[in-house]
DNA sequence: CATGAATGAGCCTTCATTCAT
DNA sequence: TATGAATGAAGGCTCATTCAT
């Protein structure tokens, strides 16, 4: 996954590295549970510290401000996508393939359904500079089934031409995995992951292969 | 289209009811613009009156808490949509029919792109009885596609066999209308809204029409 | 009093004229017992709101930031002295009238001795436009005795020459004056003020009169 | 100089005398360019600490509470203060030395005016035993004057004849002294420090001379 | 002795809501 | 009905101080 956005760094007071990082992850895990039972903006940053363990002073050391906290489960969640996904193919050029990237980002998003959807609800909440950061990151993983799309193409497999309607397939892509999330109350009923996925699969593959 | 849910209806202290019409209206067209601004939180009471046009007093008459204006909001989103969707014939069983329906709905979304910009980012603010109002206007929208799918599929003129995947397909129309409004950062770059309509229908069409 | 200085505003949001100016001089008079107790960093805004008779909400409609109590506090106090200084007169260019100047200046900080030390003390705590508003009032107030003296030198009372020289000696009465705040654990117990402006104005007198 | 007041002691857990006394004036020559800048208040003691050359800890090993420091800063100064004025001559009787005295006191204002200012806007600040110290110290300069005067006065050469107007008049002379000081933004545009001493000395000395 | 992470009381400020006019 | 001044709970954040290493 290449990642030539620098990551825009969180102030802190700390120096020791590796103990930021463990106080980070307390915060992210802490935050991600509230951020979903309340919203980014009902959860205060007492309730933030305490769901972290700590003391509010503490939280101030590794954070500016409250929407750095919400910053950081952003750009955690990011960091677990690429990490998760960074073991799919991309350049077989074959239907098996595509099959399995949409299995494996379903399955990813399933997993973490709680981040996603604070992200999807919150991300407006950030500073204009952190939401392009963030812009760029699902980019990314729209360029992912761009790149495994192209190849299928060019390979034969499937036969959409324009690369906007690569775009747009891809994008048609992450936003359905996605909605499995941030539109729980209508499908979850309804479905289980796996079902969800299969039927996403053979309708989005059908689209894809008689595209014309 | 057939609305069997209550409204919830939203206190005042005002008796007249068409002032009461008047005066929430000003209170929604002046709350969209500031919503879309800076958000549902980030908005104050007494600007959302100033942009309303009238004080703080004034709009403390019509609403009874500022997750009403909210509602309200809402509510009135979906009133115009149910109400420019009512054109849409639905039983005609053509793929003409469910083209000419995507058409509108697509070109709806497109007129009120703010307006469901919010609903998308702040439906979760509001107490979970008005949520649930809500979730029910949209899966008035999905029985909508639903329908038309499903005479479709009767007239033979799709081949979709199971509930559970008209369901899934109506849903997918129904995501994929919203994200334009939702993901436009990264959409209206590369679209015109008639190029997204036109492409999205080709690829769920031959989804449709291939599945197998 | 010539006042050719804009005052700076102080940001509310009331809009009765007659009601901020009530409410703000209960502010003022309240904050200056309180900042003479324990010095404008110590004391609170829940007390100055407290001393001035109602609650910290009802503060912040009348000012923005608690330097702005400081700078009313301050605004305060000139408009105060520049309207028992406009009835000294400033012309006839006798030693008499120099006299009776100082006599009237002294006896004014008397009266004014909290305000004087709080402004003496506080001053640098303000945002760097209010002090050099603050400033400029110091120099109208210079700016008196230097025209006084002024004109005891053209009417032949005084020799002094140079006009660096009557501003100079313009400040040492500005200071000697407010000397009797600041210090007044070092004067107060000596001196009442009558003797201590009797003293001043003899020793100045004989310093300016035989200045040569 | 003679000094009958004990000193004040800043409690302290270390024991070598002599690291004390480094790290103390380490502490003080960091915090006077500190509160120079941004007030005693808005100095933070990591700050402190910082622009001591070492961490928060160590800083709270040399004193006990932020207010120490400040302390630390004002004894400090009158250490130095009494050390450079303990050259001047005290008992000729001459107004040669008295214009010296002046001399002197008024250069060491000049070389150690942010040290000056501190003192004169933040003494307050201090606990009020501190404060008391500092009175103290304050009035032994202002004893210097005087026994000088008084000099002058036995041996004919000033004709005052009442304590109080000989304590008055070196209340003058320290006060228009550290005037030059806290009151630079109105004399130091007009005056160089010797102009200034030249002028005062001029005026005080009339003044004192034909005193009457 | 030196370090710096942890603590939490407490500060300034905002803002939804009320109510007398 | 309309107004807007008054209220105070609550929130984000700071910072003096401590203490284990």
């Amino acid at each position: 996954m290449p990642e030539n956005e620098e990551k825009i760094l969180v102030q802190t007071n700390v120096k020791d590295e590796s103990l930021i990082e463990i106080r980070r992850n307390q915060i992210v895990s802490g935050a991600v549970k509230l951020f979903r039972e309340k919203g980014f903006h009902r959860a205060t940053t007492r309730e933030i510290a305490k769901a972290a363990g700590f003391s509010i002073g503490t939280l101030y050391e590794y954070i500016r401000t409250k929407e750095d906290v919400l910053y950081l489960v952003s750009d955690n969640i990011y960091d677990q996508v690429f990490q998760r996904l960074s073991t799919i193919s991309t350049s077989k050029g074959t239907l098996e393939e595509l099959k399995l990237a949409i299995k494996q980002y379903f399955s990813l998003i399933d997993s973490m359904k709680d981040e996603f959807t604070i992200m999807y609800q919150e991300t407006k909440s950030l500073p204009k500079d952190k939401q392009h950061y963030i812009f760029q990151k699902e980019l990314e993983m729209v360029s992912l089934f761009e790149k495994i799309i192209t190849n299928c193409v060019q390979s034969g497999e499937l036969k959409i031409a324009s690369k906007q309607e690569i775009y747009l397939a891809a994008n048609l892509l992450v936003v359905q995995g996605q909605a499995w999330a941030f539109r729980k109350w209508a499908l979850q009923k309804h479905f289980t992951i796996e079902e969800y996925t299969r039927a996403q699969t053979k309708m989005c593959l059908s689209g894809l292969l008689h595209f014309e």
